[in-house]
DNA sequence: ATGTAC
């Protein structure tokens, strides 16, 4: 783990939104970039993540900085809230600028119904959602998956389950990639990670995953907002979930092939968790064969859950209910994409983990379904806080490889959130606030307490400030469904 | 994040 000190003299600040870190020690191949308000500074220059973010400037190949977005903590290797882009042709990838919930990422559904409609009969809904949605350690055996039909789902994703018969086609159309990473490589996930996945398709997990039935609190950009189904007063409900067992289970083994890859080709980092290997390499093709298979995974996951959801409304609110994707992002995941760098387009291995793509209006790479509107982008709050939907931009497109946040940001460790508070505490302070929680955990509710992470507004505040992403609406939480 | 530890 990293315990490189870095000196309060590498570190000046560009603007209100904005710190660099000079390259001020010779492992570093480019300079740090640190979005974050005043406010929000002291807890990243205090957490071990700062150190990250120069150990990941040193990469081989790194192109641009190794930035860190204002939700950013300590995470393996790489910080969560960071996003690298490496050189395809001479750079590396690394599992570790991933992280392990490959394809961990938020996907909004709008559901037609207003706030008192769903107010009315909030908790016979959640309990429609509980009993068709597994949580925690639960499995869904009656979907069990193995064999050619999980060869199928790796290498279609989401595209997979709607030929499985969930949800719609249309649906494919507001899902980052389409929902299907191309250049995934089912060869490349192994007997036991499969083992992990047969169960979990179209299942919750724990930690900070949920489902949480939303108001439309205010709306910034009511066009935009509108073009997403999404008005003042509505209802709207946010998925956040990854590939489970079987995403864990990938970066597992290919960590280990990247430790003897990292040896065979004499590559240093300052961190064993910076573990990577050549992107042209065979080891760096079969990590993005694999890691594209498990984001895959996440994604019929994702997919699976939508429909569920989806039968919850229709059983609660009968035809009244009609849910549909607003789009589906992922905020752990590498990938080769296109971007100018010094006014010509390059091939980059994209690093973002805990950060999302924040494409503009237009881009070529987004789904036809939200090419003209640009990028919707999902940054929930903690466990009872407001949730924001914002929208990509060119500035983030120029700086950030078109990345923003992805989330409030930890301030406190699942260890240290544990001793802070106890679940029944928890859970009475959100029912003060309106807010009903089905939790899978007591353990669960104490790690996810809210005062366990920053404040979302103002680390969407940071992003909006600095350009990266336009606000186009404000969520807040009716009720939540928690592993 | 994770059959929360090979």
């Amino acid at each position: 783990m990293s315990v490189r000190p870095v000196p309060r003299s590498a570190v000046e600040r560009i603007d209100p939104w904005r710190l660099r870190i000079r390259a001020f020690d010779p492992s570093m191949r480019s300079e740090g970039r640190i979005y974050a308000s005043e406010g929000l500074w002291p807890a990243i220059r205090d957490d071990g993540s700062l150190s990250q973010v120069v150990d990941v400037a040193g990469l081989p190949g790194i192109v641009g900085p190794s930035i860190a977005m204002p939700d950013a903590h300590q995470g393996y290797g790489f910080p969560i809230g960071g996003v690298a882009a490496t050189s395809e042709r001479d750079g590396v990838v690394s599992p570790g600028g991933v992280g392990f919930d490959i394809n961990c990422g938020v996907r909004l559904l709008s559901s037609g119904l207003s706030a008192p409609e769903v107010r009315a009969r909030l908790d016979p809904l959640l309990a429609a959602v509980a009993r068709r949605v597994p949580v925690g350690f639960d499995a869904a055996r009656d979907r069990s998956v193995s064999g050619h039909a999980m060869d199928d789902l790796l290498a279609q994703g989401a595209a997979w389950a709607v030929r499985a018969g969930w949800g719609r086609a249309e649906d494919l159309d507001r899902i980052e990639d389409r929902g299907t990473f191309s250049t995934a490589d089912p060869a490349m996930v192994s007997a036991r990670a499969r083992e992990r996945g047969r169960d979990q398709v179209g299942t919750l997990g724990s930690g900070n995953h949920f489902v949480e039935v939303q108001a439309v609190e205010a709306v910034d950009d009511p066009d935009a907002a509108r073009a997403m189904g999404l008005v003042e007063g509505g209802v709207a409900v946010l998925l956040h979930t990854g590939s489970r067992g079987l995403g864990h289970q990938v970066c597992t083994d290919q960590l280990v092939l990247m430790q003897q890859a990292m040896r065979r080709y004499g590559i240093r980092v300052a961190d064993r968790q910076l573990a990577c290997a050549p992107v042209a390499s065979e080891e760096g093709r079969a990590y993005l064969g694999a890691m594209g298979a498990a984001a895959n995974y996440a994604w019929a996951n994702r997919q699976v859950l939508t429909h569920l959801i989806g039968e919850a409304f229709l059983e609660v609110f009968g035809p009244l209910a009609d849910l549909s994707v607003v789009y589906d992002v992922a905020h752990n995941i590498a990938r080769i994409e296109r971007h100018r760098v010094d006014g010509r387009p390059v091939p980059l291995c994209v690093h973002r983990k805990g950060a999302t793509r924040a494409f503009p209006a237009g881009h070529p790479d987004l789904p036809i379904g939200v090419r003209a509107l640009g990028q919707p982008v999902f940054i929930p709050g903690s466990m009872g806080t407001a949730s924001w939907v914002l929208l990509g931009t060119e500035r983030a497109l120029d700086e950030t490889w078109g990345s923003v946040c992805h989330g409030a940001g930890r301030t406190l460790s699942r260890t240290a959130a544990r001793r802070g508070r106890s679940a029944a505490d928890v859970l009475a302070d959100l029912a003060a606030r309106g807010v009903t929680v089905h939790a899978g955990s007591r353990k669960g509710l104490s790690e996810e307490a809210p005062e366990s992470y920053k404040d979302v507004d103002l680390v969407v505040g940071t992003v909006v400030g600095a350009g990266l992403a336009l606000p186009v609406a404000r969520l807040v939480p009716m009720g939540v469904i928690k592993g």
